[in-house]
DNA sequence: TCCCATAATTAGCATAGACTAATCTCATAT
DNA sequence: ATATGAGATTAGTCTATGCTAATTATGGGA
């Protein structure tokens, strides 16, 4: 009788899922991932990545090349889009569905993309009307696991003169969240580039159509991702 | 400088309020849960609850006599509860509000009960209508941590001739669940026990008002847990 | 070119939780 | 009164995941 042998294939765990998550966002603008980064961004200890790491490119979800970082496998991109599905679908059920607000529907979401069922992902997706962004505005992965590359300015680094639309906010903390939305700065919103002061000054912009102004500073504006629309 | 200390009082693991969901459950008839019942519905091998056993006899949730079995605390009971409301308005959720049936909301209530915040099942509740009793008629706690005791009595062991109310159905297994939906056998049902067949047979009942007959097996009878209705 | 600060890794340890094998206790039937 | 078997517990492992302390690699400036 042998011993018993391992599940080949068992299912990922919470752990394993923030890391993917994780990574797939440190490594969406460059290619790979720094250790330190993931560190601080799941708030572990460095050597703790690097077991985990280990672990991971045994189990082929990532790549590592050793003091460079890691890169996420096909398999592994597909798992974290998996999760970023999840997590942006919660987040506007919570949001359209049962209240919650802009600031605090990530906590939630946060644990929750871990325990919910594909079903229940996909029967939040249809009460939704299989929705494409989520209330940041950030694009919802299909169930297949593609997702919209779009190309987007800050709107600290827009050109003056420009008309935008914006598209995501990219922050999850809720006062700044808050301050965005009194001052009506949410995605779908459009404008126009009116002014910037130089030396890392703020960049003013006027809502279209209203024409209201608003006066953003350089911190704020790097966190408003925009779109150029054509004409 | 001292080690850094333990939190006094961390969070419940997510083992931990199982443990604790099951001994509830346990202990409800007879005082004492044993320490293989609790691994049988628990599906973990019996020393792995006797370990179990200790650490929660050590945090005041639970109280072990040796060989005998364990109870809950007042404590642990609060933590049970707490655990029970959350199912229930799960269960309760998921069938109202997401298409889910009756047969399988029990897994998906399972998982997510842990990963819930408090504020999430308030606002279930409130979508809900605060209610009273889960999709199987079984009722739901309410914040504080209180809970109705019906006196329900099974199918099985009513007398014939009296008027009862269905009020729980004592299962979560989803092919009788789902048979039961079929033969109309559902919570808030009143009906008549018209006759029984001795040597353990099987029940007989007429449903109110349409005087529709059912013939009940013991098994099944056995789960089916009613209130007599006054007149 | 060489040194050094920063970042990454290894070594060693802790905890929660599960397992198997071995042992112990209790109640009951002879 | 005692032997026995069911059920409970203890002993000893294992895995996942975290930590701190110690060590090593890398790349940029002197």
């Amino acid at each position: 009788m042998q011993p018993t042998l391992r599940d080949p294939n068992p299912p990922l765990t919470r752990s394993v899922e923030d890391y993917l998550k994780s990574i797939y966002h440190l490594s969406s603008q460059g290619g790979f991932a720094a250790t330190s980064d993931i560190a601080a961004m799941l708030e572990v200890a460095p050597p703790s990545v690097s077991g985990m790491v280990k672990r991971l490119s045994e189990t082929g979800l990532i790549e590592h090349v050793p003091y460079r970082g890691v890169q996420l496998t096909s398999q592994g991109r597909r798992a974290a889009l998996r999760m970023i599905r999840r997590h942006r679908i919660l987040e506007l059920y919570l949001t359209q569905h049962l209240g919650y607000d802009w600031g605090s529907v990530h906590a939630e979401a946060e644990r929750l993309e871990h325990a919910v069922s594909d079903e229940l992902i996909e029967r939040m997706a249809s009460a939704l009307g299989q929705p494409q962004y989520d209330p940041h505005g950030d694009p919802i992965p299909t169930a297949a696991g593609d997702i919209e590359e779009a190309e987007l300015v800050a709107l600290a680094d827009a050109r003056v003169g420009t008309k935008l639309e914006l598209r995501q906010v990219g922050t999850q903390d809720a006062a700044r969240l808050r301050y965005f939305a009194e001052q009506g700065l949410t995605p779908g919103v459009l404008l126009t580039v009116s002014d910037r002061q130089p030396f890392n000054g703020p960049t003013t912009i006027a809502l279209v159509p209203s024409g209201d102004p608003r006066v953003v500073g350089r911190e704020l504006a790097q966190l408003l991702l925009c779109q150029e629309i054509g004409s």
